[in-house]
DNA sequence: AACAACGAGTCATACGTATGACGAAAAAAT
DNA sequence: ATTTTTTCGTCATACGTATGACTCGTTGTT
């Protein structure tokens, strides 16, 4: 924000056109090779930086990437914006992160980043993304028929879970996480094929982003809420709220796998670090689906009439600790 | 990045600075109440954007505020960004993120923050900026002379911390943590102030950003490295380190408190969730550290020439289950 | 009646850069 | 010797916006 091209043109006694062809690498046949050597290194010297809002209102183009995300309160989104913003700045464009932490923020968070003209957007489970938007996107988790998407396979994901347990020897089964989860219609409808057992007064559920304490408060749910038998394991709907069930049993006096098995959900970091550690399931893949997101945008910038394309991501069981076998008598 | 403003004012058969005036708000005696209106409404249906490069070019001032931050591995910096995040766009800026993992990585992590022109800098734990830097900044943790900067009254922390174990009845600690941090050489000084002994041969470190698997390998260390005689009580470098190690404290079939007290500091959240829950060292205050930094940038903004500051910020001891009084006899 | 003050808009310009069109000199080709 | 090509630069312009200067009626003041 101080020195222009224009004066740095000034000192050399040359034409601003001229410098700026040096410092774009456009000089092939333009400018004596010396010459050009001599600009650059004036450049270097004066700490020349060219004024981004200039060049990209000249290009008309902007370099930002808008990148929508529900939270960071869940560590498995705090290693996916990781993941997004290197693989935006390897490509010399600038990630915009908006978070939102109820679905009636979304359009606020939204706005926020449309405010710096993206040249494309990435969402992360949207929600609500108005119908004139002219930018290209590409969505993860939740599909929306407009745009590009990296879907989990999720019903493949809960049959990993569900024969695993059902190799343990469980017989019944609950779900604790979001009420409006993709998952949850998926456990009700494949438990029976595995002999697993779901009674609807088992069934508990938030609304909303969960984090650690949504886990014990659903935990505690289950135990209020459920008649005298009780399910031998639990699906949770990701590592946090596991981990925040795990910490509730150990107040109560309770132990996984003995009591009940715990499954999470994403393979966070600190599932692996937990006492117990997690048996959780991770959608692994080279590359990160960060990075999948990212090179799925600037795809569709190379090509914007392309078909639209839906990736499937399949899951990996990852066993811990926190699942075994059942008790045959429950405390 | 569709419709200009001079051609929505050309649709209303207007001239594009009348246009500009009501929608910056602007047209106190200058527009018919009536037409802003009109204007405003034409605008809203079109769905009219300005463009912010031209608009920062003419105003001559970048909106965005470069953020300099080590890792996100460390969980505690996760908070910090999303508290900088918010506390930056609610003043109209957009903080440009970038991460660095190794000390040689930050140079690159800057320039490629300086690209986008930011009206100012917020670093965590600086370890270079280059002396040309014209840009305000503020700087987290580590003080450098030539900025505004928030510390952590690492002195208070360390008597925090000592006072508890010595209540405790400890007669013996270490630590474990990265060999260039700050509370290394306060240890070691103020332990026999509060009747504590600290051997050379406890002392084990690392270098760089430490995380949960450090913790783990830390403390393995000490056990392979130090004799018959273990400390009491062991401070841990952050959270994460001292999940890590009472992780590894459980495989070995090792207690916490029992064996060892572990104490944390910067009071993440899954340190309240772990098992054992950690005894740690909290930065609390309000405003959060996040919004004080921010605070401060923007103080420095509006008066450039006023006198460095430098805010401390006193810890809180959070008391977990990780501390309690020592063995008699150690296993 | 003369003039000031105000209201409601438009004009013109500059912000800093990128780039196609142009020019002049030198080199190469005929 | 003339024409063509290549080399090395400069000129001029446009990107979309914000804003001080300006114009032209209308209303108010003395």
């Amino acid at each position: 924000m101080t020195i222009t091209m224009t004066e740095l043109a000034k000192r050399l006694e040359l034409s601003q056109s001229t410098v700026s062809l040096v410092l774009n690498n456009r000089d092939k046949n333009r400018v004596r090779p010396e010459l050009a050597e001599r600009i650059r290194k004036a450049a270097r010297e004066v700490g020349f930086r060219p004024n981004r809002a200039a060049g990209e209102l000249r290009r008309r183009k902007s370099h930002a990437i808008g990148v929508l995300v529900p939270s960071t309160r869940n560590f498995y989104y705090a290693e996916l914006v990781a993941d997004i913003h290197r693989a935006v700045r390897e490509r010399g464009y600038a990630p915009m992160f908006a978070f939102w932490e109820n679905a009636d923020e979304q359009p606020n968070a939204l706005e926020s980043v449309l405010d710096w003209n993206p040249a494309g957007v990435i969402t992360i489970e949207p929600k609500w993304i108005p119908d004139n938007a002219t930018f290209p996107a590409v969505s993860f988790y939740i599909e929306d028929p407009r745009f590009d998407c990296i879907k989990l396979d999720l019903e493949a994901t809960v049959r990993l879970q569900f024969d695993h347990l059902r190799r343990l020897g469980h017989r019944s089964i609950t779900w604790l996480g979001n009420f409006d989860d993709l998952r949850r219609p998926l456990i009700r409808r494949l438990a029976p094929e595995y002999g697993l057992e779901l009674r609807p007064e088992w069934l508990v559920g938030r609304n909303g982003i969960l984090d650690f304490t949504d886990g014990r408060l659903l935990f505690d749910h289950l135990l209020e809420q459920a008649g005298k038998e009780l399910p031998t394991a639990i699906l949770a709907h990701h590592d946090m709220a596991a981990i925040g069930i795990l910490r509730r049993m150990y107040e109560r006096n309770l132990r996984a796998p003995e009591d009940f098995t715990i499954i999470g959900h994403d393979h966070i970091q600190q599932g692996q670090h937990s006492v117990p550690s997690l048996t959780t399931v991770r959608y692994a893949g080279k590359p990160s689906v960060g990075d999948q997101l990212v090179a799925m945008l600037f795809e569709r910038f190379a090509h914007p009439d392309a078909p639209r394309r839906v990736i499937d991501i399949a899951p990996e069981l990852v066993i811990g600790e926190s699942s075994g076998p059942p008790r045959q008598k429950h405390p």
